[in-house]
DNA sequence: TCTGAAAAAATAGCCGT
DNA sequence: ACGGCTATTTTTTCAGA
């Protein structure tokens, strides 16, 4: 993985395309060249199928962290989301009924990274406490919600409307 | 959304392929019409790109919960990491180093369907107790990790070792 | 709403760099 | 490894049922 797969890997994730034509506009990296570099990662296993979902372990983003947050604000949380989404590495995002406010699940490129990632949630002012959890190991991180369902459950559930 | 949607949406999930020859084959449904499926899901919002990013909103998953999982067993975790795997709605497993063993991600189709998940948990020898938080409401759900990165930073942390 | 057939696009492969 | 090119395969469009 040198700085080409980078970009790309990144143009895919930005565009939401694999379209070999649209990643070309964003990198300038010719089409052919696109597939090359395509076919190569999924053969490294870095993107898994041609819904390109990526192994985060093999991209080098394999450190989970979940981490609570507890702000001293009770009123409209609608500039505090933001910030918090803008904290690099923030994968998931819940605002939450239980003890804490906000539960936040970040994807880092090493372990050092959590401190840098703990610092800029204390920064902000609503901040009173965090918690953070390291991941040991990752159980399942499914791209691919459905799959986890048997199809008569859904068809049970999802069609009760109609 | 009826019942030919909903296979025709499961049949991507598992095959993990927008290939419409392959969702032909899974699903005995012509090639032409699947596309005509699909580009109505898309314009109702279900399937969000071309990588068939489902909104979990829109297809009937939206409710959310995290549940924490405090086993009472210390020895090897293996086949009890897969029994929570096969608890239907479990789209995130952690093992964690925090003060509960295993952190459990789940996307329901209602929030009835909470009581069912919490007794399929609870219903595990290993299982001592468990801990469930709703989520009110979902600020992110990132099926793109990348997205949460900037270019700049992804090249200076994952390129370190070549 | 659905589909077969035509049009467009993506992929694979060749080969000189 | 790269990338221009062509051949092949697959996807997308669309008129008509």
């Amino acid at each position: 993985m040198d700085e080409r797969d980078i970009r790309l890997l990144k143009a895919i994730s930005d565009l939401e395309t694999g379209s070999p034509e649209r990643l070309h506009e964003e990198t300038d990296i010719p089409v052919s060249t696109i597939h090359y570099r395509l076919n190569n990662l999924r053969e490294a296993g870095v993107i898994k199928n041609d819904l390109y979902d990526v192994d985060l372990e093999k991209v080098g983003l394999g450190v989970t962290v979940l981490v609570e947050i507890l702000t001293d604000y009770s009123g409209s949380h609608h500039d505090f989301k933001e910030k918090i989404l803008d904290v690099e590495g923030v994968t998931q995002a819940y605002f939450t009924m239980g003890e804490t406010d906000f539960i936040v699940v970040a994807h880092l490129s090493g372990s050092e990274k959590v401190e840098r990632l703990i610092t800029d949630f204390e920064t902000l002012e609503e901040v009173e406490r965090t918690n953070s959890t390291f991941v040991v190991s990752t159980l399942r991180d499914s791209a691919r919600v459905l799959q986890n369902y048997e199809l008569e459950t859904l068809l049970d559930e999802l069609l009760e409307d109609e």
